[in-house]
DNA sequence: TTGAAAGCGCTACCAT
DNA sequence: ATGGTAGCGCTTTCAA
């Protein structure tokens, strides 16, 4: 490989350069710049976009984004860039942004000193408007109430404020998911359903065994502790297979389990088939999130959707609809959170 | 909720306002904006720092970069954005460019059109630098010989280019990764090795096959036409469990069946559990691409590791490192895939 | 130790 | 139908 390095020092061509080769005032140009063609003489149109053509010209969109004080550019501040169903929702994220001419200016934080340092570098990189992608762990949101008020319009998917803000926000019905499935397995005849629970440093895990609690109750099932368990998708997956292998040992066995996530249903369900015993016909097995692989495993999961892209989406179309229109009112949306039956829980 | 929505037409607090309220001129705050304290009079600087915390100012970033030239800011186009491993490699391309004081902007490009359109604008927006992660589809690259002299350098991942560009480049070594495989299953006593390969539009496909060719020779086995089998993977799933089933009817039956990626695998494992048959005992699966969820199946699965999140740890760094060194001559990287072997292969 | 002023590249207003 | 020019918010000489 040669050292054919490219010159950083070149200058750039500028609006005036085109201006100057064209023979025409920078108003002109920018004129042609931002389509304000309609009466402008043919030929003059030409000579521009010729010279804009041979001089190879980009315009600066720092200048004009000086001026306009717009960016054309929204941040996205993503709390858990390590779990995958976080960057799907980047698949529609991004390209709805784009569709509508803006960009994505992606930070990933992981605490609330991350989080607090990535919102001033968005304030000061004026980006329009801010979409917070972030996971349920509590997290104290107060320094949001003192934002400058020339700070952009924010959307904030999956958190529940702490503080009063004038912000969109979208959340998921976990409550609700569950009550889903437990209901499904009671109208399948299951009695003794076993549930994963989460960390309790997240509100969906709460969420979750409220939703599971409830659910009993409406079906008059008995709550019983043995049938519960944590199962903390941050420790190493043979703590789950541990627990699992504790759950199949009570007597009289869960005929379901419900698993803190789709990771650790995988692990349960390897450990229940090398236990001997067969899915669905002997246990059945629940997921939570509907990640991809899902649909592969060996019986495929039956799990819960959480609605993580469709939120993604949503608020992507929230956030260009504000910048539109400043003055709509706020809006609160809870998605649903949606049953997926597969194998797992049925005969196949 | 109420219609507390945020004014957007409040104006900006600049550097004048700051320098107004504390006594001083733009060029002071300027300087303290810019840790150049040294030779300042302890008092100034409180009064300086009292008033933008008052006024709780956020300096421009955009009106700094028309000045400076430089944006702090690296785009990333990425080709295959529905594809979690291209998206992994976020985690550290972002946390590495942050520790740097950059950002990054995302743009994905599903083709030859899109990508020109997202080098153009981030042209426009004079990002510091641009990183491709492109898939192995193969892509006439000629236009980025046009790029204007002021355009920022590059580092391009995954790609054969078919042009002489002073880009930095890392790859990996698909043909290679194919090879340890085999390599591997014949010191394991297999002999009759089958290959699911990729479409002939990818250029990795075809090194993929080389590499399968290249081994077998290695190890005096017969190339065998019946063992080798196309498995689309942006063909159905039904398609790769049609091709597995066919390949398990060969005669005599393959001891041995390398997928085309990991999705694949995880499917023709299921087809040959569902056909009475065990893995790894009666036939090894092996998938490609390591992805998360291969430790998870039943058996886990024995993959080939392809350094996407390397290659994106190293572009970020080769990057930056350019950035602070423009002249330093261009690097060409291949990265090795490496064989990483789990229960699918081998006795449990 | 601090300040005045030019200028980065563009848009927008007001002329003509 | 086209041009002159102020100004967006900052950095950077150069001067004091």
């Amino acid at each position: 490989m040669g050292s054919l390095t490219r010159q950083r020092l070149a200058k750039r061509v500028t609006i005036k350069d085109v201006a100057e080769a064209a023979g025409v005032s920078v108003t002109t140009v920018s004129n042609v710049l931002n389509q304000r063609t309609e009466a402008m003489a043919e030929t003059t149109l030409l000579r521009i976009q010729e010279a804009i053509h041979s001089l190879n010209y980009h315009p600066s969109r720092v200048a004009r984004s000086l001026v306009t004080r717009q960016t054309a550019t929204i941040g996205l501040i993503i709390a858990e860039i390590e779990t995958p169903l976080f960057l799907q929702a980047l698949n529609f994220i991004e390209p709805i942004a784009r569709s509508a001419g803006h960009n994505v200016l992606l930070c990933s934080a992981q605490n609330l000193a991350d989080e607090q340092q990535a919102v001033n570098l968005l304030l000061e990189k004026q980006v329009d408007g801010i979409i917070f992608l972030s996971t349920s762990i509590y997290i104290d949101d107060e320094y949001l109430t003192r934002l400058p008020p020339s700070a952009p319009p924010i959307v904030i998917i999956n958190r529940t404020l702490t503080h009063q803000l004038g912000f969109d926000q979208i959340q998921w019905d976990n409550q609700g998911g569950v009550m889903a499935v437990v209901s499904y397995l009671f109208q399948h005849g299951h009695r003794r359903i076993a549930l994963l629970r989460g960390p309790a440093t997240r509100r969906s895990s709460t969420e979750r065994l409220e939703g599971y609690r409830r659910a009993l109750q409406q079906h008059s099932l008995e709550y019983c502790e043995d049938y519960i368990r944590l199962a903390d998708f941050e420790a190493p997956q043979e703590t789950w297979a541990q627990t699992a292998a504790e759950l199949l040992a009570v007597s009289p066995r869960p005929s379901a389990i419900l698993a803190s996530n789709d990771i650790v249903a995988a692990v349960v369900l390897r450990t229940v088939q090398r236990a001997g015993l067969r899915v669905p016909q002997d246990i059945a097995v629940i997921g939570y999130d509907n990640q991809p692989f899902c649909t592969f495993l060996n019986p495929a999961l039956t799990t819960v959707g959480v609605p993580i892209v469709e939120a993604g989406r949503l608020a992507t179309e929230m956030l260009l609809h504000r910048l539109a229109e400043p003055y709509r009112p706020l809006e609160r949306v809870v998605l649903p959170c949606s049953l997926i039956v597969r194998e797992s829980s049925e005969a196949i």
